[in-house]
DNA sequence: GATAAAGGAGATTCATTTATCCGATTTCGC
DNA sequence: GCGAAATCGGATAAATGAATCTCCTTTATC
C-alpha cells in the first residue's frame, strides 16, 4: 500500500533518530535498514530535499536528524516519498462535479481522509519505544546475531 | 493511492449496476467509464474471473453484473484487482519479530487495517444514490451534453 | 597540497504496471 | 451454414517505479 521506497524512508529515519544525533553514513544505514547501499543514497537526497536530514559532506560526515522525532509524523515523512493526495477535483474533468464530488470518489477520498488521519497519529519517536529494542532498522550486529541464531529455536535479544 | 486500474474497475461496476441487470458490451463500458476499450475488456475479465461480473459471448453478448450491489463492498472490488494485504509476518524475516511486528510494521499494518475498514464500510450500491445522477460511470448521452457545455457556466443535469 | 572518505547527481538497467494489438473462439440471427 | 457481433487471451509496447552504475564535488586529516 505504502511505496517500497517509503518503507526504506521510514526504516531510515527510525535508524537516524536512534542514533541520537551522531551522524551516520548511507552504509552504515543501508546494512542496518536492509535497503541497497545506492538507493539508500537516493532517497536519504529525497528526506534532505525535504529537510528531514542533514548531510555533512567529506571524511567523517554522514547523515543526521534534522526534524524533532516526536513532531515528525509518519505522513510527514510518507508524503516525502508517496504523494498521497486527497482528491479535490473530478479526476475525470466533468464540470458537473466541480462543486462536489460524486460518490465514487468522495468515498476514496474519504478512504485517503483515514489513511492520512492514522499515519498522523504515529510519530517519529513512537516508534523508538519498542521494549525489546528490535525495530526493522536496528544496529548492524544484533541483526548478525539473529541470522547466526536462526534455527535452534532460542530468541535472540539485542544484548 | 488505488491503482488506476482499481478506479477504472469500481467505475465499471457502478455502470453495470446502473444497468440493473441488462448487459452491456466492453464498447459500451469503456465510453461510459473513459477507460480505453482494450484495456476495459482486459479489467473486465479479472472482474470475472472473480465472479464479480459474467460474460456472454457472442452476438448481443456483454457483460453483466453478477454479484448482490447491496452486499458488495468496495473492499471487495479494489482488492480484485490490488492485494492490499495486511503484514502478517515480519517483511524484513527477522525471527524476533515472528510472533509480534516491530513498531514500525504494526503501525502501517494498523493503517492498511483502517483502509480496509473504511472501504469496507461503502457498498456498491451506497454509490448509485447520488442524487444528481451522474456518477463518474454515467451514461454517455450526458456525458456528450457535460462536454458541449462546457465552459458557459450552466450546471447540467442528466434528466 | 595530497589523499581518502564521504555525499551529489545524471545516466542506465531492470521490473512492474498500464495500455494496445491482433488472431481465435463463441453465439445470435438469418 | 454463414456472417456479424461479441468476448478470450496471448503478445507486445509504453510508462513508471525500483535499483544500479559511474563520475563529480566537498571536506577532514595528515
Amino acid at each position: 500500500m505504502l511505496s517500497t521506497t517509503a518503507e526504506y524512508a521510514l526504516r531510515m529515519m527510525i535508524a537516524l533518530a536512534e542514533a541520537e544525533g551522531r551522524p551516520l553514513t548511507s552504509e552504515q544505514l543501508s546494512r542496518r535498514t536492509d535497503v541497497s547501499p545506492d538507493y539508500a543514497v537516493k532517497i536519504l537526497q529525497q528526506l534532505g530535499r525535504a529537510k528531514f536530514v542533514r548531510a555533512q559532506r567529506g571524511r567523517g560526515g554522514g547523515f543526521r536528524l534534522a526534524c524533532d522525532p516526536a513532531k515528525t509524523t509518519l505522513l510527514d515523512l510518507v508524503r516525502v516519498i508517496d504523494p498521497l493526495d486527497r482528491i479535490n477535483r473530478c479526476p475525470l474533468g466533468r464540470v458537473e462535479h466541480e462543486g462536489r464530488l460524486c460518490a465514487l470518489h468522495a468515498s476514496i477520498d474519504r478512504a485517503i481522509e483515514v489513511l492520512h488521519e492514522q499515519l498522523h497519529s504515529y510519530t517519529l519517536a513512537d516508534l523508538l519505544e519498542d521494549e525489546r529494542g528490535t525495530m526493522c532498522a536496528t544496529d548492524e550486529e544484533s541483526v548478525q546475531v539473529s541470522i547466526e541464531r536462526t534455527g535452534n529455536g532460542a530468541v535472540p535479544r539485542s544484548n
